[in-house]
DNA sequence: GTTTTCACG
DNA sequence: ACGTACGTGAAAACT
């Protein structure tokens, strides 16, 4: 029989350090389950156990198996985050069919070692995973150790163990009774370190035949450290006692309890869509099923048999009821009073999503732009399964029917469609408890729509321009790159950072400022401290320019152009945290703008011929938010009179009149102006304008003090936030923080800074969400031949035909200004022009 | 698949 | 002692 033992507590622990933070809504930290459980997998695949055994420690209060009391007093206490995982670990484990054994008074090791004694010998074999060095004094012919490490999963046979050590594993005892463990606060003897200890038990092998050597005096060591070992004789003897794992621990011993154990789905399924560790369940195939979700308490609702039926039979009535709806592939599935409909003509399916009748679905956009691109409308959403689960949590890793069903318990069927009506149900019941219908009603669902629309029309671009652009970089490219290789003596890959890391900062001897976790850092603000101490940097951050324009921009753009000459971005509403919509295939979220050269691509994207395209984008959006959202006069006061907001608050913050403002102190005040709406911090500041932290706290000091309104706004923003668990803009959208509940302070203090930044960067993608949602209906309404085609967050381009522009332009501005009632101004300034280039001056 | 870098608001 | 502003997406190198 094969077995395998885990040590439970150490691969939590190492999960737990080798994973960044995870948690699902409610605050339930799983980074450390995920982590076990892929190590877990890995082994289990690699090793094919018959049994699979997990133990965890147990220190009983009152009674301690090994005499001295509190010894491992000075291994750190578990943190919250690690030990609130604890538990649905063993759940997990039990229910994978893995026994999972913990002995009041016995470590986890303890029990390690009297499985090894029991499952090590004869036909058997034993397989003991754990990530403590001390588990492979347990190490034999039938006993392997898989020791995880940071880098991998070593598996130590007794071969590979005195390659390493050169001596015997049982003798690992004997070293650490010499040595001692500072983790497992055992001393050793004192004045031994390890050095010394290897030597002497690579000779001598155990601690008895140390002190024998010792006593003939014919022990091999010099006279310090032979009297050494004479004052630390029972130390040594203490400390080997220690670092001896107990093989006889009271465990359960039959065989078949350890055989017995069977996997169970149901739970599984229970446990982790809970812990919303969708990922693992699609790995484990599991299925959340209707069985399991009826058993729980919340639900709600009866589920409803489906049968199947005639879409031509029963069509009046679908049309003039409510509906449910998914359309894939040109496949499209209608659930509708218990029965469940296959419409797959293209006709019929067309006059479905023309019709009246409401519907819901789950993710619409795509029909949206189906139904443009054969050029239908799909009319009268009422709910997107997609949308709601979005609005009720922004953080959530993916949308699917399945995840939400279980999360929210709600009957799943395997044809989704099915589960439809009550999700959505459900779903709309909880974003009206939240507050949030008007948000979901006015602005997220017709907005699906308007952004369907803007991805059917896309951008024209400008093919042959964007070519010779590529062309002419290229061959600057070339030449920086001869340049760099004669600077530097030889050819390598300058795109390395590793191989850069060493001809900078090794070869050419330049000082290395910070450090990756993998090596020297070489990012822009590295390099840009060392500008001057070599030119060859200066070729650098010019050979980084044109290869990002190139590789991202030239040759990702002209990869992404449709036959129509025409790029179709996909914008997708339901990805960011804040409320943002995020934009791929390709960004044109990040096109460049703000170096010259880069802007240069600008000029390529362009409006059709017989059109022009309107650019619009707010103006300090956020800031005006958050003078409206904290109410300070002093800030209102400046949107107010219609000031230059950086310079008042230059003058604020250095106390004169704003006439004696200089472009420096001006430059200053707008990094403390994006600070404030970040969540600030003094180091950053002071990084950014090149002051001392000091200096850059006491800025942020007298901002806070002038400006006590916003002062006040963010503190009860922090606490709000810490109190419900979420942060909320203007308009009831909520992100959760989960990071706000971590006792890690770092984590702690992003939680705060988010805190800080979600309701201001969120509410302004509210605004402009209306916005798009209220230029579209306009444009639509008043007929014009013009239409949205990109947003980027504060900024809105239109397409439009020479005869309709000054009628569009009017539309864009009114409606961008007038998307919100703010306590001050919002205006949106409209230019136009040919190309983006052109219209964005 | 993760890390590093860099483009945008 | 450490890490250090919020929110994104893409490419290339590396593991």
């Amino acid at each position: 029989m094969r077995l395998l033992a885990i040590d439970g507590n150490s691969i939590m622990n190492r999960a737990f350090y080798g994973i960044k933070m995870l948690s699902n809504k409610n605050g339930v930290f799983t980074n450390a389950i995920t982590g076990f459980m892929n190590i877990f997998l890995r082994v289990t695949d690699d090793i094919s156990p018959d049994v699979t055994v997990c133990a965890f420690d147990m220190r009983a209060p009152t009674f301690r198996h090994k005499a001295s009391a509190s010894y491992k007093a000075n291994r750190k206490g578990m943190p919250e985050e690690l030990h609130m995982q604890m538990p649905y670990i063993k759940d997990i484990l039990a229910a994978m069919g893995v026994r999972v054994l913990e002995c009041e008074g016995f470590e986890a090791d303890d029990i390690l070692g009297t499985l090894s004694e029991k499952f090590g010998s004869g036909s058997d074999s034993c397989f003991i995973l754990t990530g403590d060095r001390d588990s492979l004094q347990l190490i034999t012919d039938n006993t392997t150790v898989l020791l995880h490490t940071n880098k991998d999963i070593i598996k130590y046979t007794p071969d590979r163990f005195k390659e390493d050590y050169g001596f015997e594993p049982i003798n690992l005892i004997d070293l650490k009774g010499l040595m001692g463990d500072s983790s497992d606060n055992i001393s050793g003897v004192r004045g031994i370190g390890e050095k010394t200890a290897m030597t002497l038990i690579q000779k001598y092998a155990t601690v008895e035949n140390v002190y024998s050597a010792v006593d003939d005096g014919t022990i091999d060591a010099t006279k310090r450290v032979s009297e050494k070992l004479s004052e630390g004789r029972e130390d040594a003897k203490q400390s080997k006692w220690l670092a001896t794992i107990v093989r006889d621990a009271p465990i359960p011993p039959e065989c078949s309890y350890y055989e017995d154990a069977k996997r169970d789905d149901e739970k599984l399924s229970q446990i982790l869509s809970g812990l919303e560790m969708f990922r693992l369940m699609e790995k484990l195939k599991i299925k959340p099923s209707a069985v399991n979700i009826a058993a729980k308490a919340e639900v709600r609702h009866e589920r409803t048999e489906y049968a199947e039926g005639s879409y031509t039979a029963d069509k009046s009535a679908v049309l003039s009821g409510r509906s449910a709806f998914l359309y894939d592939n040109g496949i499209l599935k209608i659930a509708f009073e218990g029965k469940v409909y296959t419409v797959t003509d293209e006709a019929e399916q067309m006059g479905y999503f023309t019709s009246d009748s409401e519907k819901v679905t789950f993710c619409a956009k795509p029909v949206y732009r189906m139904c443009f691109e054969k050029g239908g409308c799909l009319n009268n959403i009422t709910a997107d399964a997609d949308i709601l689960g979005y609005l009720l949590n922004t953080g959530s890793a993916e949308y699917t029917i399945e995840n939400m069903c279980t999360q929210y318990g709600v009957p799943y069927y395997e044809d989704e469609v099915c589960a439809l009506p009550l999700l959505c149900e459900e779903l709309a019941k909880k974003v009206d408890e939240e507050g949030m219908t008007e948000l979901l009603h006015d602005v997220e669902l017709p907005l699906t729509e308007v952004l369907a629309s803007m991805e059917y029309y896309g951008v024209r671009v400008d093919t042959d321009g964007i070519h010779s652009f590529g062309e002419e970089l290229m061959s600057q490219i070339k030449a920086e790159e001869q340049q760099i290789y004669f600077m530097a003596g030889h050819e390598f890959n300058i795109g390395s950072p590793k191989q850069l890391g060493v001809v900078l900062f090794e070869e050419m001897g330049l000082p290395a400022g910070k450090k990756t976790k993998t090596g020297y850092s070489t990012n822009a603000d590295v390099l840009e401290e060392l500008r001057g101490r070599s030119p060859i940097i200066e070729e650098i951050l010019s050979y980084r320019q044109l290869t990002k324009l190139n590789s991202t921009y030239v040759d990702g753009l002209l990869g992404k152009i449709s036959p129509d000459g025409r790029i179709h971005s996909v914008f997708k509403q339901t990805e960011t945290r804040t409320g943002r919509i995020s934009s791929t295939e390709p960004n044109m979220q990040n096109i460049p703008v703000r170096t010259e050269l880069g802007r240069n691509m600008r000029r390529f994207f362009v409006a059709a011929e017989g059109y022009t395209l309107l650019d619009a984008d707010y103006s300090q959006i956020e800031l005006r938010i958050l003078a409206h959202m904290s109410n300070d006069e002093n800030m209102r006061r400046a949107f107010i009179e219609g000031k230059d907001i950086h310079a008042s608050t230059a003058s604020q913050v250095f106390g004169m009149p704003q006439e004696m403002v200089t472009p420096e102190m001006r430059r200053a005040a707008k990094a403390v102006n994006f600070g404030i709406v970040y969540g600030i911090g003094a180091f950053s500041l002071s990084k950014d304008i090149g002051v001392s932290v000091k200096q850059a706290d006491s800025y942020i000091k007298n901002y806070l003090a002038r400006f006590s309104g916003v002062d006040s706004f963010m503190k009860k923003t922090v606490s709000d936030a810490s109190e419900k668990g979420y942060a909320v803009t203007l308009y009831g959208r909520r992100r959760y923080i989960p990071e706000l509940m971590a006792s890690n302070k770092n984590i702690q203090a992003f939680g705060r800074r988010a805190a800080m930044n979600a309701p201001i960067q969120g509410t302004a993608a509210d605004i402009i969400k209306i916005a798009m949602v209220r230029v579209y209906k306009r444009l639509k309404e008043e007929k014009l031949d013009a239409r949205l085609i990109l947003q980027v967050h504060d900024e809105l381009i239109i397409e439009v035909s020479e005869s309709d522009k000054k009628r569009a332009a009017e539309i864009l501005g009114e409606e961008m200004t007038g998307a919100a009632k703010l306590s001050v101004p919002l205006p949106a300034d409209v230019e136009e022009g040919k190309s983006w280039y052109e219209a964005k001056k």
